[in-house]
DNA sequence: CCTACCGATCGGTAGG
DNA sequence: CCTACCGATCGGTAGG
């Protein structure tokens, strides 16, 4: 466990990474917007890179546990699949800070957690394709590799605009795109 | 008009800035990847930032081109959405670490720059909507804007991890996401 | 295009 | 948690 005020910097740490980029905040950056010397931060953390992997480590953790969360319940595969993807939104919009991090600062971690980062994020999405497979099984046009990527690529880019101050609540964004990726932009009639 | 020098130096920076990112680039990393002494470099350009702001102005070029292409021709709406598309896709795949900068490293720009930039991808994404809107007319559950925002947040991702030299051509894997995109991917029956 | 250099700032540490 | 400091490196310039 993690002292309180070391979360408050990771937490601090998380904002102004995905605000300015890792490389583009410095130390000292970090330690005035915490009332702090530089040079103390340096006793509750490590080194700059721990920082990094904190953050990102503790976000593939919420998108690992919000899985496993929605397929420990017995749901058909059509509503596992809105229900993960429900999730993943939900996870990238209740910290979009961290969400930044995770899909865009992870590559200057480096060696090993740069391979223990990238093992869990490959994993998370090994874990959602199958809820995929599931879904698609009876749209033989459809591969669940192809598809998997689509759904994650279209929600990762949330980090890249979604404002959580705005009129759209994660769930009704979700939904709008489950209903598009489900049955297709070029339906020709309403779907229910 | 760019010299020919000038050229190298910004396709060099492209792939150093889309690769350890523009901050964790240093001027002596690109004047050694040239072969030059840092200073040098400032014989041919005037700042870093100026590197930042040629490499994604150009990338903002090749959208726009490409959108007025798709356009001009006189098509039916649905195939120039998959044009569009395809174009989109093209212009990524054709020039990954430019996309990368246009994407990701853009934000590191300082005003005016940083505004000229946004309203030429505004602009894009605003025509990229139009093009939409005229193809999902008939699907009165589908709100032209949510559709743009889907097919492009998409599409952006292939930076992400996009392989030119893997398998999967440009076109092809534009083609694969067209059709997911259109029908979805829980339609009970292949499409041709 | 090079050598030599500028002031500023970097991540991190010693000692308290 | 602070003061004071380390060596290294930053973007950029002067003068050739």
């Amino acid at each position: 466990m993690e002292s309180a005020r070391k979360q408050e910097i990771i937490a601090e740490a998380a904002q102004l990474f995905a605000t300015r980029g890792y490389h583009a905040t410095s130390m000292r950056d970090l330690a005035k917007a915490l009332a702090l010397q530089g040079g103390s931060l340096y006793s509750h953390i490590d080194s700059k890179e721990e920082l990094l992997w904190l953050i990102v480590d503790e976000a593939a953790s919420q998108f690992l546990a919000m899985l496993h969360a929605v397929t420990a319940s017995d749901t058909p595969p059509e509503a596992t699949l809105r229900d993960a993807v429900r999730g993943h939104v939900g996870v990238i919009a209740n910290d979009l800070a961290a969400a930044t991090v995770y899909f865009h600062e992870w590559r200057f971690l480096t060696e090993p957690r740069r391979s223990a980062f990238l093992a869990r994020r490959r994993d998370y999405e090994a874990r959602f394709r199958q809820i995929v497979a599931a879904a698609v099984v009876d749209s033989p046009a459809v591969d669940p590799k192809w598809a998997t990527t689509l759904i994650l690529s279209a929600t990762n880019w949330l980090y890249q605009w979604y404002d959580p101050a705005g009129p759209l609540p994660p769930d009704e964004l979700a939904d709008r795109y489950i209903t598009m990726l489900f049955h297709g932009i070029l339906m020709p009639q309403p779907v229910p």
